[in-house]
DNA sequence: TTGCTCCTCACGTCACGTGAGGTGGC
DNA sequence: TTGCTCCTCACGTCACGTGAGGTGGC
């Protein structure tokens, strides 16, 4: 069974299937969907055929799509001019390089949350009046949050230096439980100051709503702060009546402050309304 | 808009969502697919009511489910032994590990593919005579691939040693193409003697076909290997007749002679049809 | 000519997400 | 009572995989 293969090098689905270890039907889905389109295609017969110079291009795609990237992105990055394409591709892959952190911590926080016992919190109880606040509030999804936080948490403190404005307190945030629901929802940033401040840019003047609250902190990095949730929920849930408005954060040490994620320091407020004596 | 909360812990799906960071809708896929079972459902409005205990378990989820592990195979570890369950677990947390230094190392090459050129690769020619052989055969999975490997690198090893067996080199294999195009396919281990030897566990005697070669030698850990094939099989495309045999690989230096990947050595042959003067 | 390689088409899978349309609970 | 929370059901999505059924190429 020989197989004459043109010098022109007219690769079938088959043998570039091979030299690329990618299957013959992932090569068919990259056709339909554009990613990887065959040099050439038999008008008669519907046969593909590609070419060697294809097959490198076949292993960059091959590559970021083991390391998860969407085909639409990778789509983007093909197309993009020779020069950009290289720049491109190094941020993609420094954005890799955060997700592999990210896992890693991940496996870490697993590991912790299965071999330590669970932490028990220390809950405390604090009314708080009605304070004047410069704010960044929007509709976020949870994917995006992370973005936003830091968009968000960046004009508030450029405004804060720009108009010199007295603060009285850490940046905190508010968020609709909606956000956890839904994937989707209200989130306000704010910063707490002594009086009303003009708006600067997307921070406007805001009064963060007055409240009783059941407060605990979570130490550490952002991966676990589900841990902290849970165990504030439940204590709220046990002994207190829980109230329908937005969770409540204050970063009191974050990444500002410090690299050393054991260090930071976020506070956590759920509202409630409180039962007598506990 | 208060809300009572029963003392016994009876959490709404939208509170145990801000409490688990789980939305609502994955929430009710876990009950569907019995993966996450709420505590009480109303049998009248069909309601979920979770408990405190149950937030733990949902961490447990969320945490596996970032890393990727499939749902029947979580569920699978939920349902063990309490006993055996964090056995199971931190067995899977090595894996994950594992996956770790994977990606860790896809991200690596895919680096290097993009700041390293092409390497030109050294192809020689060979003909083989047919040889006798010891060999483990079996249709296998891309994905079972390694494991399949490993295990019948050991048969074999073991078999040599246990019947003082002359071996003439390294072991090999015999890939069929269609375990690249179909992701499923035939593989032959084997480990060529001098004579014939009686069959052990797994392990049959073979005959190895004679064949034409286009050989050359990939250097370093199989994460980079599809380079060496795409550029062996653009060679041969080039070059000669390719021919519908399997591909063999002969494994030089590897896994049971260093820990440092960068010294294997994997010898690659394309069977070929030799044309004149090439 | 045989048998393998390639083709299309329709549907399945995994782990949810997205509405539509509706009822119940504080 | 209002409006929010919760419900089900059917379908969508992403990146392919799985056959069925059929034709073409060496």
């Amino acid at each position: 069974v020989w197989k004459l293969i043109d010098m022109r090098a007219n690769l079938t689905i088959g043998r570039f299937s091979v030299m690329t270890q990618l299957s013959v039907k992932t090569l068919r889905h990259y056709h339909r969907v554009g990613l990887l389109e065959p040099a050439e295609v038999d008008a008669e017969t519907g046969y593909r055929y590609y070419t060697t110079g294809q097959v490198s291009t076949a292993h960059v795609i091959r590559r970021f799509r083991d390391l998860g990237m969407p085909v639409e992105e990778l789509r983007s990055v093909l197309a993009a001019d020779p020069d950009d394409r290289n720049a491109l591709i190094l941020r993609h892959l420094d954005r890799l390089e955060d997700q592999l952190a990210q896992t890693r911590s991940a496996v870490d926080s697993l590991r912790a949350l299965l071999t330590r016992p669970a932490t028990p919190i220390a809950v405390t109880y604090r009314s708080v009046p009605a304070t004047p606040a410069l704010a960044v509030a929007g509709t976020v999804r949870r994917d995006d949050m992370a973005g936003w936080w830091s968009a968000a948490v960046d004009e508030l403190r450029a405004a804060v230096r720009a108009h010199d404005l007295r603060t009285t307190g850490a940046i905190g945030g508010l968020f609709d439980a909606e956000l956890f629901a839904e994937d989707r929802g209200r989130a306000v940033l704010f910063v707490p100051l002594e009086r009303e401040a003009a708006a600067a840019g997307r921070a406007r003047s805001y009064l963060v709503p007055a409240a009783e609250l059941a407060v605990t902190v979570h130490a550490g990095p952002h991966t676990d702060i589900d841990r902290t949730y849970g165990a504030l929920g439940s204590h709220v849930t046990e002994h207190e009546l829980a109230v329908d408005e937005p969770v409540r954060e204050t970063y009191l040490c974050y990444r500002k402050d410090t690299e050393d994620t054991s260090r930071w320091r976020t506070e956590i407020a759920w509202p409630v309304f409180r039962t007598t004596g506990s």
